[in-house]
DNA sequence: TCGCAGAACCGGGTTACCTCA
DNA sequence: CATGAGGTAACCCGGTTCTGC
């Protein structure tokens, strides 16, 4: 092993997701979305790289499903998975759940299901029919779009039914429009455009958190391009002197600037037979 | 007047259910 | 009777539009 060889001390760098302090634990049911965090570079490897970059597939499955970094949990795979509540059973009420299913492939099987869509449709129409706050057309027929500014205490009641579920089943979504006085379908977009919010807002603290992770990385790099530039200066100025030995038994701490060997402790310039590897971060040093 | 927040809308994808050959 | 195809409804999402402040 030569001082080229040296230079084959692996530095791995990785940066993939890792639980991140502060983040609600995932509730049973829900995926949850886990930041970014540079994983700790493996103890022992022989190929020289240093990787600066994300598991795009992980990135990608994880970005998906995310927990709401401030309001709880939240679903981004569809989930049409329904449960009898407890106290309702008997009534066939139908609940849309969150799913634990991995795969993202919801099931919604009830056959109830329609019925009671068939169900609370007509009992839609009677909400929006009492819902004044907002009309798709003006008194004269012409349609306009008219938006709906909601109030302190509806907005509160939203949030607060968003916290206990980013999404809605037909029966939660009813009883909130009657309660808020809206139409179910405002209730429905609100929990659409609340989700997108929740999201947004994600991306924006993972991607702060990777740009973070990015810099870090940078300049660690630096830094051990210029370790590995030193050393290849030591390696040059040190041949005309030891031409006749084998470059393999040369090395040098660039911290310490003592020179290891061929593995014999009388021999100053040995180095064990084995290379030794060390954390770079705890210990910046390998020869030392 | 401009920018922003967010309500509303649109198109596409998925799933369940129903009907019919 | 079982089954597969086609149609429909409902839901969700990403993206966009547009309104009110």
């Amino acid at each position: 092993m030569g001082l080229d060889d040296t230079c084959n001390t692996c530095l791995v760098l990785g940066l993939g997701f890792s639980s991140t302090p502060g983040n609600p634990p995932k509730p049973k049911d829900q995926t949850s979305m886990q930041p970014p965090a540079v994983m700790a570079a493996p103890a022992l490897s022989f190929e020289p790289f240093l990787t600066l970059g994300l598991s795009v597939e992980s990135y990608r499955v994880n970005v998906t499903e995310k927990v709401d970094v401030n309001k709880g949990g939240y679903l981004l795979h569809r989930r049409r998975h329904h449960e009898e509540p407890p106290t309702s059973a008997a009534a066939g009420y139908v609940y849309r759940q969150a799913s634990p299913d991995p795969s993202g492939v919801s099931s919604f099987s009830s056959g109830r299901v329609k019925r009671e869509r068939e169900l609370l449709s007509s009992e839609e129409v009677e909400v929006e029919k009492n819902s004044c706050r907002v009309s798709d057309e003006d008194e004269d027929g012409v349609s306009a779009r008219k938006k709906l500014r909601l109030t302190k205490e509806q907005s509160a009641l939203l949030e607060e039914s968003f916290k206990q579920h980013s999404t809605l089943n037909p029966n939660q979504k009813q009883a909130l429009a009657r309660e808020l006085n809206l139409k179910p379908r405002q209730v429905e977009v609100w929990f659409q455009n609340r989700r997108a919010r929740t999201k947004l807002k994600q991306t924006e603290v993972d991607c702060e958190f990777l740009k973070r992770c990015c810099e870090t990385l940078t300049n660690e790099n630096r830094r051990l391009q210029k370790e590995l530039q030193e050393l290849k200066s030591l390696k040059m100025a040190a041949q005309p002197f030891y031409a006749n030995r084998p470059a393999a038994t040369l090395a040098m701490c660039p911290s310490c600037e003592r020179t290891g060997g061929d593995g014999n402790p009388k021999n100053p310039f040995s180095i064990p037979s084995k290379p030794r590897f060390y954390n770079h971060v705890t210990n910046p040093s390998a020869a030392c």
